[in-house]
DNA sequence: ACCAATAATTAACCTAGGTTAATTTCTTCT
DNA sequence: AGAAGAAATTAACCTAGGTTAATTATTGGT
């Protein structure tokens, strides 16, 4: 598929963000992943310090502790762009894994020189900046969550909140994204359902 | 105290963001706050769209639920730009209070007209663009050790990341900051000196 | 130096959620 | 349609951390 073509299919995400990007300016070259569900695009621990443009599909970042238990940090449909910008902005390596919950295109640029060739640019760094500003308030949310809410309520959010995953991921997911365990959730089902 | 001469104890903090600052050219109207220890910049709820320059001092972010349980999100020790991205940029209801735990000395911005006279410079937007990252960044590590570890290796964590503070503030305070409440806290503290 | 207030410890008991494992339901593949 | 695997439910039991409350330090103000 060409270049331009693809990314076209991010126009309106950057003007939401008051921006116009203008591709063809860009001259590093980009990679195209597809990832089928159930696969991963990057593993946690990988160095993932690249930029990734979600066009199609559904993803999660989930990060597994030592003893093995998984927790979803945040869904991501398309479009959107993905990817740890602690990995990217450190070259580090990432705390999370990304995985394509649905048959998933992607395509990415090497962040470090990505940025180069946009930060002459005022329009750019200014959507930089807003997008920054809008991942880092839903993370602000998402704490308040945990902190402030027990897990039946997050449950009672998150069904609010992506009304359209409810009925598609498993529940293991789910509950892996309000940090309880499968069986956890579903007693909190039950007793839901029982009034 | 003269303006500039305060603004200028933040040249440092500047420069290690990349970036010069003009305090010169910046005409916003400033506010400077006195905050005794103990009390409050502002409270959860209220509207802190201000973007804050914490002088001297020290602080928590703290926040409390329905319940009236409190958990501090961070500390934060001077010189560093304090406040909340989300009431700034959203003009929303702060989900935190700033309580110093320390006297502290704070000037402070309108953010809206603060930004609107620093977005022409792009050696601003690239520093708030970095600012913005590297909160973002601390809050992923955060949420990771959160998810990761338990109760016991979160205190162990602190102790070993903010050595001053240990013997510096209330254990309580800990306590909120590791998400747990004080008499589980001492618990912990006891199982590790008996060893 | 003393008092009052605040913080920390300890103990007894409670609860949300974890663990293991058996059973049932849903998917998916041929 | 039927078999094999994956997901969800349920039950019995366990544990980290919460709750309440009594006891013992610490701290700050006069």
């Amino acid at each position: 598929m060409d270049r331009i073509q693809l990314q076209n299919s991010f126009q309106a995400y950057f003007n939401e963000l008051g921006y116009d990007i203008d591709w063809q300016r860009l001259t590093v070259p980009m990679d195209v992943h597809v990832i089928r569900k159930g696969d991963y695009l990057f593993q946690q621990g990988d160095f993932a310090n690249r930029l990734y443009f979600l066009h199609s599909g559904l993803v999660r970042y989930v990060s597994v502790s030592d003893e093995g238990k998984e927790f979803t940090q945040t869904f991501a449909k398309s479009p959107r762009i993905i990817g740890s910008t602690k990995a990217m902005v450190t070259e580090t390596r990432v705390l999370f894994g990304i995985q394509a919950l649905e048959d998933s295109m992607i395509s990415s640029y090497p962040w470090r020189a990505f940025y180069e060739q946009m930060r002459q640019d005022v329009g750019f760094l200014e959507c930089y900046a807003k997008f920054l500003e809008r991942i880092f308030i839903a993370k602000e949310e998402r704490e308040n969550a945990f902190v402030k809410h027990s897990a039946e309520r997050r449950y009672l959010d998150f069904c609010a909140d992506y009304p359209e995953l409810k009925n598609v991921i498993p529940q293991q997911q789910i509950a892996s994204y309000i940090g309880i365990t499968p069986v956890a959730l579903s007693r909190i089902r039950q007793k839901l359902n029982r009034r």
